[in-house]
DNA sequence: GGTGATATTGCAATCGATTGCAACAGTGTG
DNA sequence: CACACTGTTGCAATCGATTGCAATATCACC
């Protein structure tokens, strides 16, 4: 039995069947206690039997809420590639999942083509409410215009403490200075670092780098730091490029990404370096692969969970008139073959 | 300098400081040529003046078109988990930067939480124009429903060639076919097959793994056939636990996506079973990490950007009156160290 | 100067739902 | 019986833009 494509019914077309007005109509179906309760019922089940949805744009426009979030990715303007690292579509989807408990929509957009202007393209507009910036990237001016333009919004990225908008993020400097210590601590004596600071929250892994190096007495060599795109392939190319020359003395690694560690490792083991007991290394993210190569890699594992939650709750709070909050996430060492030299 | 947060700005507004109607304010906006030229410069510039953006609610209401897009990410049911595959990631990037490209936007959703109802709540709504549904999974009814009532969709997933509906895919059959072919012509006997084949793009790839068999006048063992979920972790239990009983002669594994295929490779190796020496695997999607693991896995390539602007591009027409037609995109398989046996 | 064609512009209705306020019915109280 | 009050419902304005049609201005040509 096919299904009538029946023709979108809208609230008057409700009413009439019902034998009210639009206004009760409209009371009726959003639970309203001041309509009787029978009439209540008996519009809620025409809609029922109708199948009728209320229109989501009329509804936007006449109550100037649209209940739909934007979520920006920024991304690489060098590499110019879309959305590639597993780790944001971890927080991604906690982000989508939190979002739709909370009724909203979720309006996606990589920056690469809306790279104009998202703040009058996706506030300005009405399409959304708030926008949820990830990655600011290299310090990204527009994401202070927002802040100036009273915009609600939140940022994923490095909170560095003097931002002007809110800021949640994993507490980078620390999990790279547990990382690296625990390299230090594998017997690591030269740790090359891969990453590239220009981005904010690579900086700050940077510099939780340098702290373990520093608090083990060691002094930082910059050229042992190398700047690498967030993916595997650059990890590869930057490892056997330029990390061999140093090789004979280098026994250590730390990436600013599990994918980068993977290309690194793989550069080194195809040249027959010894993962760790000649070169032990150690990632970022945790993303779901670190744990089933080989050897597995030690990582830092971010709280993506929360982060996305938390992402979502201070936007929501701050739509609603509060103030949106600074937030820094514990995150976790991960140890697992990539480092750990037997004892 | 602050920037005022300039109270929104409407086209009364823009129409009045232009000294025209809100009719004219609206022609020369759109560069409706029936407008004069000097008018219309005029009106743009105080427009951009004042930043002034067309509220797209209320553009919509009237037009009856939202320029969104709904992209339904399926996902499965037994797993509960949202998003996690990083071939999603890559399709859904392309889909997201052809949707901007043609001047839509992308409303996303993880079918989770939204499980109900999205044809309704979706199109009824007016939210979307029209949807792209990923994974049908377990042959979900509530796509043949929205097939049914008439909503524009597509659908990425597995083209069998007798849905009412459009399917956009690639053609897994013949991927899984060229794979287990490369298998046995590396001199691999016994090889298993790690799926679900309730998935319907996973019983395609594993109708491809018995062809292949077939033709080489082997006899596919059902107890080769091992559900597996679209997971590595899922990868590395199946091999540990199930496949060891039958290690003694198995000499292959043809995984149905490469996450299952990294846990499955690290279940052999932690148990010092030779890849591809003992074992030769292979995979399916080339996702980013494929090439930097070790052994690299060979694995069967997905055309994600031409599936990807297919998907919107099938859509759109549908959207504007035309039709939309299935389509079966061709792969190619990449040999790499996971099976390829020195001669 | 009259007439028809053409170029511009504005009026007003419309998209579909929400909501302040008024209207009305029914009940209770003095 | 008048009056106040509560419980329900409907009227009509409103959100901001788009668009069919009418109105006006301008110009060419006879």
């Amino acid at each position: 039995m096919a299904i009538t494509p029946a023709k979108t019914m809208t609230l008057s077309d409700i009413a009439r069947l019902a034998g009210v007005s639009e206004s009760t109509a409209s009371r009726a179906l959003r639970d309203n206690p001041v309509i009787n309760a029978q009439t209540r019922q008996k519009v809620q089940q025409i809609a029922a039997e109708h199948q009728f949805k209320v229109n989501a744009t009329a509804r936007s426009l006449r109550t100037q809420k649209s209940y739909t979030i934007a979520v920006i990715i920024l991304f690489d303007a060098k590499t110019q590639q879309a959305i590639t690292d597993p780790f944001l579509l971890d927080i991604l989807g906690v982000i989508a999942d939190e979002l739709t408990h909370q009724g909203y929509d979720m309006l996606l957009s990589t920056s690469k083509t809306t790279d104009k202007d998202w703040r009058s393209y996706y506030f300005d507009s009405k399409r959304a409410d708030g926008l949820i910036v990830i990655g600011q990237g290299e310090h990204d001016e527009r994401v202070e215009q927002l802040s100036a333009a009273g915009v609600p919004f939140v940022v994923w990225g490095a909170a560095m403490g003097n931002e002007p908008f809110p800021v949640i993020g994993s507490d980078n400097r620390q999990g790279a200075q547990l990382a690296v210590a625990h390299l230090l601590a594998q017997g690591c004596k030269r740790i090359a670092f891969l990453g590239d600071i220009r981005h904010s929250e690579i900086e700050m892994r940077y510099l939780g780098y340098q702290d373990a190096l520093t608090a083990a007495g060691i002094k930082p060599e910059p050229a042992l730091q190398l700047n690498t795109d967030f993916t595997a392939q650059d990890g590869y190319l930057q490892t056997q490029q330029a990390l061999f020359k140093e090789l004979n003395n280098l026994d250590g690694i730390f990436a600013a990404s599990d994918a980068i560690a993977m290309g690194a490792m793989k550069a080194l083991l195809e040249h027959g370096v010894k993962v760790p007991q000649q070169v032990a290394i150690a990632g970022f993210d945790d993303i779901a692969m670190s744990a089933y190569c080989t050897p597995s890699l030690s990582t830092v594992k971010q709280d993506t969970h929360a982060g996305g939650k938390l992402l979502v709750s201070q936007l929501l709070q701050r739509i609603n008139g509060g103030k949106a909050a600074s937030q820094l996430l514990p995150v976790k060492l991960i140890q697992r073959q990539s480092s750990l030299r037997k004892s």
